[in-house]
DNA sequence: TATTGTTATACTCTATAACTATA
DNA sequence: TATAGTTATAGAGTATAACAATA
């Protein structure tokens, strides 16, 4: 189904609606894995923080607020979280002892890798249902969003 | 599940890496839209009941809940908060009362347009770096996904 | 008895503002 | 004084379990 060159009116269709919708119907599926945030469940804002820590150990809390996109104390509360399941470490800096240097335990890459391994199971599953090419088109369209929605920000950027 | 047939071990770029983090990369662009939740802004869910609604005037609680993936009563709440805001009108439905019947006020109609707007006129701004290939593909791309992911799920679908 | 919602309770996530400790 | 974090407080979003009303 090639469908709908032309938009109806009362829903326009232009691409940026078109983009939303489809971010909006993923984001559905990949919440809905992580519901309640039980022992092995890690929340979005948790997977965040530690994809984050994986690639940028050492971090400080300001850095990892910055990137994910909060304020400071909310992230403040977020790592105490984490922290207190032992995901995460929390230590002084020993240079400046008003910072925090953040990085993962190993049960914390464990549940990250966990985590991450059951939202790319039920996602390629979708994906199976593509023939070799439509994957293709896909892969290519998401390395030009990466592109230009990635711009200013640094961090866990996944494509170098 | 057939990948993993050669993966980077530390950074395994399948296509459904690809999907799930750019999908997290523009999520964060559309949230930070609606910071707070201030007088004039809806967070993600509120927005996604008023975008049902929107198309499905007169559901159930029951039937906004399932739509949007939350239990009955986590969109029970949700939908109070519509109510008081006067975004949203709840009655008893006259057949069956145990029944709610949920639909829009003027009010909703316009601040879910604002919304939005807002979130499409940043998009859009995103998109404009492209050219109208890249677009032509990243609109192709969409489409093939809202195919895979949509499937079974009805209710405010765009593609129609 | 089964269905539809609401309420009670308890988390996480989020923000702003006040505060502490360090520089 | 300025910066890095934490804590206090508040509100939304989420879930499960207990409950009420209706069928």
């Amino acid at each position: 189904m090639k469908l709908l060159d032309k938009p109806t009116d009362s829903h326009p269709h232009d691409n940026a609606t078109l983009v939303m919708d489809t971010v909006l119907l993923i984001m559905r599926m990949i919440r809905s894995e992580n519901r309640g945030n039980r022992p092995a469940g890690l929340s979005v804002p948790q997977f965040r923080v530690l994809t984050f820590l994986r690639r940028n150990s050492g971090s400080s809390l300001s850095q990892v607020a910055d990137h994910v996109g909060v304020a400071l104390s909310s992230m403040s509360k977020l790592v105490d979280g984490l922290v207190t399941r032992e995901l995460v470490t929390r230590t002084t800096a020993a240079d400046d002892r008003r910072r925090v240097t953040l990085g993962l335990t190993e049960a914390g890459r464990s549940a990250l890798a966990t985590s991450r391994a059951a939202t790319l199971a039920r996602l390629t599953e979708r994906l199976a249902h593509l023939s070799p090419e439509e994957e293709m088109q896909i892969v290519q369209a998401m390395e030009l969003l990466q592109m230009v929605f990635r711009s200013d920000e640094p961090g866990d950027s996944p494509l170098r």
